[in-house]
RNA sequence: UGUCCGAUGGUGUAAUUGGCAACACAUCUGGUUUUGGUCCAGAAGAGUCCAGGUUCGAGCCCUGGUCGGACAACCA
């Protein structure tokens, strides 16, 4: 949160909904005022920005009301989850500087006490082993709005069912023969509490238990009892466990566990993107993205590759709030976000993307000048620096207008502007080839405007970056739009969300010049290429062949009333 | 024909729990500026999905609608 909404938040007490349960909790004195979280990621795919808003909320309240928040993995499905997924989802979350301490959990800790539960539950009377197929407890399943039926094994005793469940435990069943079932209601307008299924049957190694099992859990089986177990007072979820809620509850009920609580808010959506796991994971395996973190992915690896700062990301999933309804975040709101954060903090530098040679003919042949140049006018405490300066620069191409119109404030036959830094300059002439295109524009200076002189007083509209010819670094940059073109990619019935992937996604620039003091630039150092947008080094980049990626371009007021 | 949830400017979230609908982004003016950036000043934009009811008073409470979303994986 940012200083200017926290003051705000405090001034005026605006809570979000959770925030208000919690409040109301405390007061009430629930748990002695005792506030637990938890993060419960699943190891089967990167985290994306929508997580960051779940995370940021599970670990900011904590923090907020002098809490804890636990990490752990909800590893309950082997055939999907792999370690590779485990290290990059702590990495994310420690990039934006949540601690987990010595509270690293798996939901696969818990097997043996799970395994418990489902004994006490059949002895119950209120879990069976069921022998039905898959199909066969789908078509019994019913529809939400006709009744499902009862499996002719819902009945049998508790000694069967202790003898069956224990040689499913034991390996004596082959995949998929039989399964274990809380024994609810068969008739519940509520699909999941129709016989829900706790265990099935998987001869597969699990990551971290071996084989030590060869029956898992379910998701509404391992984790609400892992939130039992863990002592969780709030346990936040997004909006499609809604429905699951009285089946976390009933658990609690019969087990007679920890009641923890769960609380639904509504997901992340950001427009022109995609937040499922499971299509961003169909972009890496298709090669449509170079990689999970591709620059232009949602995800939190990605956006950290394309330049954007931890601290942009916690503001912007601050700002967009918590609630119910369904939303659906503009990505403007996120690029104003890094805009905000980089323009404190980026230092300022000067870089050519589309280069044209300017030369200066008064300018004496062989003189160099080192021009002192501020890093950043928002924070003097970055201090300054020095660029070389000559009589052949580079300015950018579509800072020369042959025949500019009126408010072309920038360069023109017989037009005067400055050099940021350096001195005014006036076009006099300009070179073509043969295809029509200006290859070289001569111009003169006025050596009494030089910057930081108070000599001149006369004002010219226009400022332009610059790049010494002789002392440049040649770079290549790259250039992001949105991945998709339709603002709601995943929104269409009919079309698929691949029919809207941008072409031009990704342009890449080569021979672009740069200052000589961004050689020594490295992964992920963040700049301001001035007049251009905000950029950072790829960790592609190399001593031979430098990159930098283009985080966001500047706001363009210019180009909006073209 | 079911159950659950939701509905406040273009977008997103607030509204001290029943007291003149606010903030941010986006948009548009004007000013400052050695970045057509930043910054500053200002404008426009909703009367809170609809219809009733309770109340001195309703975005908040009640009733009935409408619209939108979720739910029928041995996924999470």
């Amino acid at each position: 949160m940012t200083d200017n909404t926290n003051n705000k938040a405090e001034d005026t007490k605006s809570l979000n909904f959770i925030e208000h349960i919690i409040e109301e909790d405390i007061r009430e004195g629930k748990h002695e005022g005792r506030i637990h979280t938890r993060f419960p990621p699943e190891p089967n795919g990167y985290l994306h920005i929508g997580h960051a808003k779940a995370f940021c909320l599970d670990f900011g309240l904590a923090e907020q009301y002098g809490g804890k928040c636990n990490l752990r993995f909800d590893d309950t499905n082997p055939a999907r989850e792999d370690v590779e997924y485990v290290d990059a989802i702590k990495e994310d979350i420690q990039w934006l500087g949540f601690e987990w301490e010595d509270r690293e959990y798996y939901a696969s800790d818990y097997f043996g006490e799970l395994y418990h539960y489902a004994e006490k539950l059949i002895r119950k009377e209120k879990a069976y082993v069921c022998h039905l197929s898959a199909k066969e407890i789908s078509d019994n399943r019913g529809t939400p709005t006709e009744p499902g039926k009862d499996s002719p094994y819902r009945n049998r005793s508790v000694e069967e069912n202790l003898e069956l469940f224990a040689k499913m435990k034991a390996g004596d069943f082959q995949d998929d023969t039989c399964t274990l079932r809380a024994k609810v209601d068969m008739t519940s307008p509520n699909m999941h509490m129709r016989d829900p299924i706790l265990y099935r049957i998987r001869h597969i190694a699990h990551h971290r238990t071996g084989n030590e099992w060869c029956i898992y859990p379910m998701y509404d089986w391992a984790h609400g009892q892992s939130d039992s177990i863990e002592g969780i007072t709030h346990s936040l979820c997004t909006l499609e466990f809604e429905v699951h809620r009285p089946l976390y509850e009933w658990f609690i009920a019969e087990l007679g566990i920890f009641p923890s609580r769960q609380i639904e808010f509504a997901r992340l959506n950001l427009s022109y993107t995609i937040m499922s796991k499971r299509k961003l994971l169909q972009l890496v395996e298709n090669g449509q993205v170079s990689g999970w973190d591709d620059p232009r992915m949602p995800t939190l690896s990605g956006l950290r590759r394309r330049g954007y700062t931890s601290d942009s990301i916690k503001n912007f999933v601050n700002t967009i709030g918590i609630a119910k309804r369904n939303n659906v975040i503009d990505v403007a709101l996120l690029e104003f976000a890094v805009r905000e954060d980089l323009n404190k903090k980026a230092p300022r530098v000067m870089a050519v993307l589309d280069p044209i040679k300017l030369i200066i003919d008064n300018y004496p042949d062989d003189l160099v000048e080192e021009l002192e140049t501020i890093n950043n006018p928002e924070d003097e405490s970055m201090g300054v620096r020095t660029m070389p300066f000559c009589k052949e620069i580079y300015i950018e191409r579509n800072d020369f207008m042959e025949d500019p119109p009126k408010k072309f404030f920038r360069l023109a036959p017989g037009r005067e502007v400055r050099l940021k830094s350096a001195y005014f300059v006036t076009a006099q002439s300009f070179e073509k080839d043969e295809n029509g295109n200006i290859t070289v524009v001569h111009c003169t200076y006025d050596p009494d405007t030089k910057s930081g002189s108070a000599t001149v007083t006369r004002k010219v509209k226009g400022t332009l970056h610059w790049v010494s010819a002789k002392h440049a670094l040649d770079a290549e940059v790259r250039q992001y739009d949105r991945l998709f073109m339709d603002s709601d990619p995943d929104g269409h019935k009919d079309k698929d969300f691949m029919e809207f992937l941008n072409p031009d996604s990704l342009t890449i620039i080569k021979g672009c010049k740069m200052e000589p003091s961004l050689s020594s630039a490295r992964y992920p150092d963040h700049f301001q290429f001035q007049r251009l947008g905000y950029f950072n080094c790829d960790k592609d980049s190399t001593e031979t062949n430098p990159v930098f990626n283009r985080t966001v371009p500047l706001r363009d007021t210019w180009k909006q009333k073209k």
